[in-house]
RNA sequence: GCCCGAAUAGCUCAGUUGGCCAGAGCGCUGCUCUUGUAAAGCAGAUGUCGUGGGUUCGAAUCCCACUUCGGGCUCCA
């Protein structure tokens, strides 16, 4: 019998009989191995574990605990949602269903236009354990277009993706499902076979530990003209406790839901009367966005930035200068008609700084001109998009932008990057990520030469920090190439926060000019920026990053004084107006509960520090200290001692509370 | 805008197949308790059951429209 030799990843070499498969070589290294292979990796490409190995290759056996396993099960789990559709629903087809971060999901149409609810979804999910517990194998088969066609007759999505494959359309969503002229099927029962690229898991015994999430509606090829299909989403993993950690992680997500935070520490809400996507701020949510904005502004005053204002109206005739009535009337609220003209919400501010920018000649000594404004804009951001502080209809920016000539772009943006970078790790962000986003050349305005030069100076400016960044070709606004900061949160989410781009078609529109040192006329570049973005989505994903635990210089209540009884009262007082005169947020709870209690409220209200004073404390000055996190409270800390270790966290806006014990 | 779902007290929620005066816990008010580290006791008040229309002898409950919210899709200057 002829042999073959494999090379193994560690690199040892194995000899096998010829013919023999992946499945074969994991029986050959161990039962355990064999017990739970997936797939093969054969020189690279994934392979299902019963295809024969060539002489020579390079063989990975795929476990499910690594990120090619997991695709594979999430891949093959959607391959089971299908099957239980299509059986629970007869006459309902199916479109698209591939693995995706933590799950998978699958795209139905069913018969006569009915719809999933979430009700079906247990229905859904027994039938799909049916299949699973009958370890139903995934056999492959491959088909000419033709007889492709023919096997899929009554799927109409799957032959328009056979037809789009093989007409050569060239397509990423497309290519798990089919690839080139020979289309490939994987076969559970006679009754149910799916189109697709797999590989699979030998068969569904391999599956299970999964949970549909929820039903939702998909545009087919994701695009809004088309017909709107049913999407089940699912989460699926390699064994029950990745799972479990998996829905546990999505609990302790939703803990911490701006949304729900907001609510439960009356930070500000969103009340129906109002109308979509407009908040307003309580008392304590207005604190904490008094002192984001009031640290903004600092900053911003020692960067070198002069403040401005402008109204929220605007005559139409501004908004057609700028063409965003062109481009975007869609997302702006309706005009209102005066007798003195049309007028608009502004849905940005650039357009008026522009106008500042052009009042009056401008020299090149006065640039780079910084225009700084918080500005509040208003955009009509469609019905479903809506998503509490994260996507508003109302916002204020902190926004400016910047005038500056050819020769300062690249310093400035470097310059820039710093700027951010400095701001945003005060509030506590560690991890940034960054990308750089290209022309689109069919949506742009503007000579190749100036794009050139504004991309390379963008370029320049990441390359000259050292940062890594991303490049997101055709991905900038049509005036100009872009840098997006991302941050990354407590708990891995992504947000993006800041953004500065390069604009060489406002100046145009507005026919900006400064006087050159040669005293020609000549147009600035504008640079746009936003640091924290909009106010209320920073303050969102603020909230959310810190789990509501704000630190001591942003709490809006720094510490709480608890008499013990209500014959403590009156030096609670006497400590908190100490506190009050060191510049101290300080609340006093009153002994109308018992201490239990009142500590218990406060606890839930995120206060960073909660002191209890009783009779030791009267009698010698002292505090007992509770620490926002600690286990246990500090007894006996004398005044002072407490005051200007608090005073010194506030001021030197520490991101830590607690950080410096009492000696 | 599109698909699915939801809206009941300040908050979190219960309310069977339509049927007495719409409920609970927390919170609130009052009284009692005077408290040393995560929920004291008793009593009381709380409601346009999101809005408007319809079906019905009768609607929180069924139907329609609208508003707002949640999960997605699309979009995001």
């Amino acid at each position: 019998m002829p042999e073959i030799s494999l090379t193994l990843p560690d690199g040892s070499q194995r000899t096998l009989e010829e013919g023999a498969t992946t499945a074969d070589l994991a029986l050959d290294i161990g039962k355990r191995l064999a017990k739970d292979a997936l797939i093969g990796v054969v020189d690279g490409v994934e392979l299902d574990l019963d295809v024969a190995l060539p002489d020579g290759a390079t063989v990975e056996i795929v476990v499910p605990d690594s990120d090619r396993g997991l695709h594979t099960i999430r891949h093959s789990t959607a391959h089971v949602l299908a099957q239980a559709v299509l059986e629970l629903w007869p006459g309902a087809t199916f479109a698209i269903g591939p693995p995706i971060e933590n799950g998978f999901y699958y795209d139905f149409e069913l018969p006569d236009g009915a719809t999933f609810s979430d009700e079906d979804l247990a229905q859904i999910d027994a039938k799909m354990r049916e299949i699973i517990k009958a370890r139903q194998p995934f056999v492959r088969s491959e088909l000419p277009a033709g007889a492709a066609l023919e096997l899929m007759a009554d799927h109409q999505y799957k032959r328009a993706i056979i037809e789009a494959v093989t007409t050569g359309g060239q397509d990423s969503e497309l290519a798990g499902e089919a690839d080139g002229d020979i289309i490939s099927f994987y076969r559970n029962t006679d009754a149910f076979v799916d189109m697709c690229v797999g590989p699979h898991v030998p068969h569904t015994g391999h599956l299970g530990q999964f949970k549909l999430m929820r039903v939702a509606g998909a545009y087919w090829r994701g695009d809004e003209k088309n017909q709107m299909l049913q999407r089940i989403y699912g989460t699926a993993w390699a064994d029950k406790k990745q799972l479990a950690t998996h829905l546990h992680n999505l609990e302790e997500a939703a803990k911490r839901d701006h949304r729900k935070l907001a609510n439960d520490m009356d930070l500000l809400s969103f009340p129906s009367t109002l109308g979509g996507g407009l908040a307003v701020w309580h008392p304590k949510g207005a604190a904490v966005r008094k002192l984001i904005e009031d640290y903004s502004r600092e900053r911003h005053e020692q960067g070198g930035y002069e403040f401005v204002y402008t109204p929220n109206l605007a005559n139409g005739k501004l908004f057609e200068t700028s063409g965003h009535l062109d481009f975007y009337a869609d997302g702006m609220y309706p005009p209102m008609e005066m007798d003195n003209g049309t007028y608009y919400p502004k849905p940005m501010n650039c357009p008026m700084h522009c106008l500042i920018f052009d009042r009056g000649q401008r020299s090149y000594r006065e640039l780079p001109l910084r225009l700084f404004e918080l500005g509040t804009v208003y955009r009509y951001e469609r019905a479903g998009t809506l998503h509490g502080l994260m996507r508003i209809r109302g916002f204020t920016q902190d926004d400016s932008h910047i005038y500056c000539t050819e020769d300062q772009l690249a310093d400035e943006v470097a310059s820039l990057l710093d700027f951010v970078i400095s701001v945003l790790k005060a509030f506590g962000f560690e991890e940034f990520v960054f990308n750089l986003s290209t022309r689109d050349p069919e949506k742009s305005v503007g000579t190749d030469d100036i794009w050139e030069l504004a991309t390379e100076a963008l370029r320049s400016a990441l390359d000259r920090h050292g940062l890594e960044y991303g490049v997101k070709e055709g991905d900038a606004a049509f005036y100009g190439p872009k840098i997006d900061v991302d941050v990354k949160d407590a708990i891995g989410r992504s947000w993006q926060l800041s953004t500065i781009q390069a604009d060489f078609n406002l100046p145009d529109r507005f026919e900006l000019e400064y006087v050159d040192d040669d005293g020609g006329r000549k147009r600035p570049i504008m640079l746009h920026r936003a640091l924290l973005g909009s106010i209320e989505r920073f303050f969102g994903v603020l909230l959310e990053h810190l789990a509501g635990n704000f630190p001591v210089w942003l709490a809006p209540t720094q510490v709480s004084v608890l008499p013990v009884a209500a014959s403590h009262e009156a030096y609670a007082h006497e400590v908190a107006d100490r506190l009050r005169a060191g510049s101290l947020r300080t609340e006093v709870v009153e002994a109308n509960d018992p201490l239990g209690k009142r500590i218990r409220n406060t606890k839930m209200q995120k206060v960073p520090y909660i002191l209890v004073v009783g009779d030791d404390d009267v009698a010698n000055n002292t505090v007992g200290v509770n620490v926002r996190g600690a286990d246990s409270p500090e007894r006996d800390v004398a005044v002072e001692l407490f005051m200007a270790r608090v005073v010194r966290e506030n001021e030197e806006r520490l991101a830590e509370v607690g950080t410096e014990l009492p000696a």
